[in-house]
Formats: C-alpha cells, structure tokens, sequence
DNA sequence: CTTTTATACATAAGAATATTATGTATATTT
DNA sequence: AAATATACATAATATTCTTATGTATAAAAG
C-alpha cells in the first residue's frame, strides 16, 4: 500500500469515502483513483482491493452491477443505504484518529 | 487499542514519541500515560505491548535497564541513537498519513 | 507481427499487527 | 479476606495487507 505501516486499517476508509462522491466505481477504476489523487504516493494493491470489496459487499455495505465494457468485465459497485451510514461513520473514526494522534505525539498543544 | 482499526499500525509511532519526550519509561508506565493523554480513549493492552517493546529492542532501537522498585520488576526502556533517527522518520510518516488522508477524503480542498 | 503494457477480475500463501485469554507475582485498597 | 492495581510475559486467534500467481481482452511498442 505505502511505505508506511499507518495505511493498514485505511482501506475501507477510502473506498467508501470514493464511492460516496462518484455515485458508482470498479475496482481498477479507484487503484487507478487513488494513484492519481495521492501523486503515486498510495498504491491500492489488487490482493488487498478485491477482498474488501467482496466483504463489504457481504456486509450489505456495497451493492454491485456488472457490466461489459469493450468485451471486458467490470463490476461496479454502490454504496447501499447502510454503506452511506457506515462511511459517515468512518470519517469520523478518521477525524477523532487523527485528533487522537496529534495529542500523542504533539503533547504541548491540545487541538480543539 | 481502540474501537477504530485505524490504530492499527500506530503503535511503534506511540511507543517511540512518548520516549522521546519521557527520557526512560517502563511498559506499565506507557499504557497509563496513553489512557491519560487521550482520556481512556485509547489502550495499550499488554499482549500488543510487550511484544512490541521487545521488538523495537532486538532492532536496536531501544534499550533496557531492568530495576527493582518495591520489590517489584520495573524494566525501563530508552532510546538509542538509531531510535531517535527512527522516532523522527516515523513522525514524518505520521504527518504524510495525515495529509494523504485528507487528500483522500476531503478532494476538494488541498492542504499545503 | 509479436511482445509488452494496460485493463479487469480473482484467490492463495505468508507476513505483520493486534486482540483475547491466560499465567506469574507483589502491593494496595475495599 | 477478596478485589483491584502494579508489572511483567506469552500463546492462540483474528484481521489486514503483501506478494505471487492465474485468467482474459485490448492497446501500444518494438
């Protein structure tokens, strides 16, 4: 994923916040995403990718319609009702990390 | 740690930022100082803990002075010099983290 | 025109990190 | 006397990700 350890955890984080502002995406189309938003910085990999979206898909989280695009297969997933809920859910886990982590390594100043 | 897995990952950052700033500290005395730092929001356990602190040891960045207090084992670890390169290192990574993140998650704006 | 790269999915083996449970031992509080 | 706090430790399990591998089509490069 990076060179860091932090990401781990991360994933479904991004791939619900994605899908929460384009409506509809497959699964090569936010590798592809997530390369150019973070300048090659983040590299989703396919092993850690399509796993996750087949649990969250399990969960009820994600609905998924399969389409052939130019003889090729894509399934594109959406956020269900729940899976809209649950991304609210996980950027204010990330917020309150963040917040979190800050006061640890960075003691002297309290953020509010 | 948390009920958020984002934490996941973080540990070492937690261990060696507090240690830079703490001089010496024993096991024990870490997992008190994160549940009062962050409120009872976040806990060490122990099982993700020890381990840890024995690993960062065997790589050279920690080192250990065993004492007796009350009669009762106390093992205090400090930094080494590698340990205070690595500290530094993966504060960095904590703040690229940070800014990948919100890169991700909030699109559109773009922190500098 | 053949090989490489890109697109698009998938899974299996293994590594890394943490949780949960358990164990030992002493000191303090209830 | 029992429960909680202090202080260490490890083993079994769960979770998440990496690395490797596999299938298949389309496009670009040599």
């Amino acid at each position: 994923m990076a060179n860091s350890k932090l990401y781990k955890g991360s994933l479904v984080t991004i791939i619900l916040k994605l899908l929460n502002e384009s409506d509809k995406m497959y699964g090569y189309e936010i590798t592809q995403k997530v390369k150019a938003l973070t300048k090659g910085e983040l590299k989703i990999t396919e092993g850690a990718l399509y796993p996750a979206l087949h649990k969250l898909e399990a969960e009820g989280l994600l609905e998924v319609e399969v389409r052939k695009v130019d003889n090729r297969l894509r399934k594109y997933y959406k956020l269900t009702e729940k899976g809209n809920k649950e991304t609210v859910s996980k950027l204010q886990e990330l917020q309150e990390y963040i917040k979190t982590m800050q006061v640890l390594v960075n003691p002297k100043l309290i953020i509010e």
